[in-house]
DNA sequence: CATTATGACGCT
DNA sequence: AGCGTCAT
């Protein structure tokens, strides 16, 4: 049996519209909506039989669905906006806790209070904080059902988005001794009709692991979720659509059913090709196999979706297009190492977005920002304050990098970013506010109908081994005592930040010095920073500590992202067409 | 057809 | 640093 790995991917089914309708209590068979101002941004099954689809309106909906649940997302509003203590996150996590645990009497009250009804998009700003909130809860019960049945470390778990997320499987089937493992409940698929692919019992194996994650997820939290299982991410992607809803569908490890897999899907289906990319690629495909055009309308459009991965695969490379087209595809086709996170992992940016539509609303000039705008945006940055600071006590870690977007077209964002106030600044939301308005002021492009704020570049706030920082950083981290500050001043001088935690790059290869923390090159006799001289027990401790960090991180997993895209790794290994990845 | 709010990441 | 692409 091939030596391949085992990935699963699995994703929450029409995850808003679930949360709304175990929030609610709304009966299973009824079409349910979760609305976004004029728009639906989730919709369930039941609805989607009735053949209904984001962004569709609610009059339309009823044409086709005249019982159609309509609920909308959380809104805060101008008025009444951010009671709470910025930072007090238990305080949110109860809120949301006791929205999701309502009497009978309460949710009948809920339901028909909130069904149909829509809060006013000029005076309110959209928050999906109620489905962060059950995302945690969700990812934080998966990471207990892997760790008892699978053991710590036994796994890789990478988030990729709000309610989806990869399982890597293979040391778990590679190390089991199992022997014949229970059968399979719930709704399975098998990609390709494989009748023998039980004979693989490592992918026998993890398919059972999933079936019984799946039925632990809806028995403890009352939600179903759809899964693939494949040998790499991109195809346990294209799998998990097979099995949708609450099914799991198998992607067996032949080359029979991958045959199958790669001739019955669309390039276009495939991550990462749904856009102009993916545009490029088709051209070059069907060129290569003779088509001569039309080059747009139906009938093109039509000929690229019938252009299966296995087409694609089969061209020489250098058909696919240009040296950058070809990476997309070849990424496509990989897959991508995963990464290592743990569960509520924190994002690597946190944005919150506002647009406005029709006249009454735009912002045509600089006079316009205070008057028009000044209320949304001091909204808009408490919001983004608040949510740092819970962050913050979460993860440990602040964020370097302030940035405002604004646009007055949907498709071309302008950015201007700076620093983000320390983190015992005084009066960050003051000066991020300024920074927000000098900024739209200062545009070129109006008139102005969407604006957003974001902080990224988070860092470790003296996480574990500890860090320091210059006396220029306002972060605000309490110095930490056990080196001194004579050391410390001479370092700032030289870099804003040294995080005692090497990077992989480093792992090994340079030594930590133990008065100051500093990670000086391998053959360094002296600190670089303090010039203490470097001991046996320096080498010694730095061993044992290097060895902890990777079994910590074997076990936790300790990275922080989650690596949706192209990655460093898989620049290195280039397969060079589909076959030779897939070896069929 | 585009539509919202929110992410990740690539390119230069 | 700023903008473009892709996804849902």
């Amino acid at each position: 049996m091939p030596s391949s790995r085992l990935i699963a991917l699995l994703d929450l089914d029409c995850f808003y519209a679930q949360c709304e309708s175990v929030r609610l209590d709304i009966p299973s068979h009824l079409p349910v909506a979760v609305f976004q101002w004029s728009g639906a941004i989730a919709v369930n099954y039941p609805a989607r039989a009735a053949g209904i689809k984001r962004f569709m309106k609610l009059e339309d909906m009823k044409k086709v669905a005249s019982d159609i649940v309509a609920i909308h997302v959380e809104v805060e509003t101008l008025s009444s906006a951010f009671i709470e203590e910025a930072g007090d996150e238990d305080v949110r996590k109860s809120k949301y806790k006791k929205q999701y645990s309502l009497t009978c009497e309460e949710k009948a009250l809920a339901f028909s209070r909130e069904n149909g009804h829509f809060p006013s998009r000029t005076s309110a700003q959209a928050n999906i904080e109620r489905y962060r909130y059950v995302s945690g809860l969700i990812f934080s019960r998966l990471r207990i059902f892997l760790d008892e049945v699978v053991g710590q470390g036994g796994y890789k778990l990478e988030k990729a988005s709000i309610d989806e997320l990869y399982v890597d499987l293979t040391e778990y089937v590679n190390k089991s001794r199992e022997s014949t493992p229970p059968p399979l409940t719930g709704k399975v698929v098998i990609i390709g009709g494989d009748k023998n692919w039980t004979d693989d019992a490592q992918c026998l194996m993890a398919a059972n692991l999933v079936s019984r994650l799946r039925e632990d997820i809806k028995t403890t939290l009352g939600y179903t979720l759809s899964a693939g299982l494949a040998i790499n991410k991109t195809m346990a992607k294209l799998a998990a659509g097979r099995g949708k809803p609450d099914g799991l569908a198998v992607l067996p490890r032949s080359s029979e059913a991958m045959k199958v897999a790669l001739e019955t899907t669309s390039v276009l289906e495939v991550r990462g090709y749904g856009g102009k990319g993916g545009k490029i690629v088709c051209e070059n495909v069907l060129k290569f196999r003779g088509y001569n055009g039309p080059w747009e309308g139906d009938e093109y459009e039509e000929e690229c979706k019938k252009l299966s991965m296995k087409m694609c695969g089969d061209c020489p490379a250098d058909v696919l297009g240009s040296k950058h087209d070809w990476r997309l595809m070849n990424n496509g086709e990989e897959g991508e190492e995963v990464q290592h996170t743990k569960p509520g992992a924190p994002t690597k940016s946190i944005t919150t977005f506002k647009s406005f539509v029709g006249d009454k609303e735009s912002c045509h000039r600089k006079d316009d920002v205070k008057s028009k705008l000044g209320a949304w945006i001091e909204m808009m940055v408490k919001s983004l304050v608040r949510r740092v600071l819970d962050d913050s006590k979460r993860n440990n870690r602040w964020c370097k990098t302030l940035c405002v977007y604004f646009c007055n077209d949907v498709k071309a964002v302008k950015s201007k970013s700076t620093k983000f106030p320390g983190k015992s600044a005084q009066g960050k939301e003051e000066s991020v506010t300024k920074f927000f308005i000098k900024t739209l002021e200062e545009s070129t492009v109006w008139p102005i109908i969407r604006v957003g704020v974001s902080a990224d570049n988070f860092f470790p706030l003296g996480a574990g081994l500890g860090i320091f920082l210059s006396k220029e950083n306002e972060a605000g981290v309490t110095k930490p005592t056990d080196f001194k500050t004579t050391k410390v001043a001479k370092v700032v001088e030289k870099s804003t930040l040294f995080a005692t935690v090497p990077p992989k790059s480093l792992a090994g290869i340079c030594w930590n010095c133990k008065a100051c923390t500093y990670e000086n090159e391998a053959d360094a006799k002296v600190c670089e920073i303090c010039k203490t001289s470097r001991s046996v027990e320096d080498d010694e401790e730095y061993a044992k500590r290097l060895q902890k960090q990777f079994n910590d991180e074997e076990a936790e997993g300790v990275a922080i992202g989650v690596g949706v895209g192209v990655g460093e790794k898989r620049k290195a290994k280039k397969a060079k067409t589909v076959k030779d990845f897939f070896g069929s």
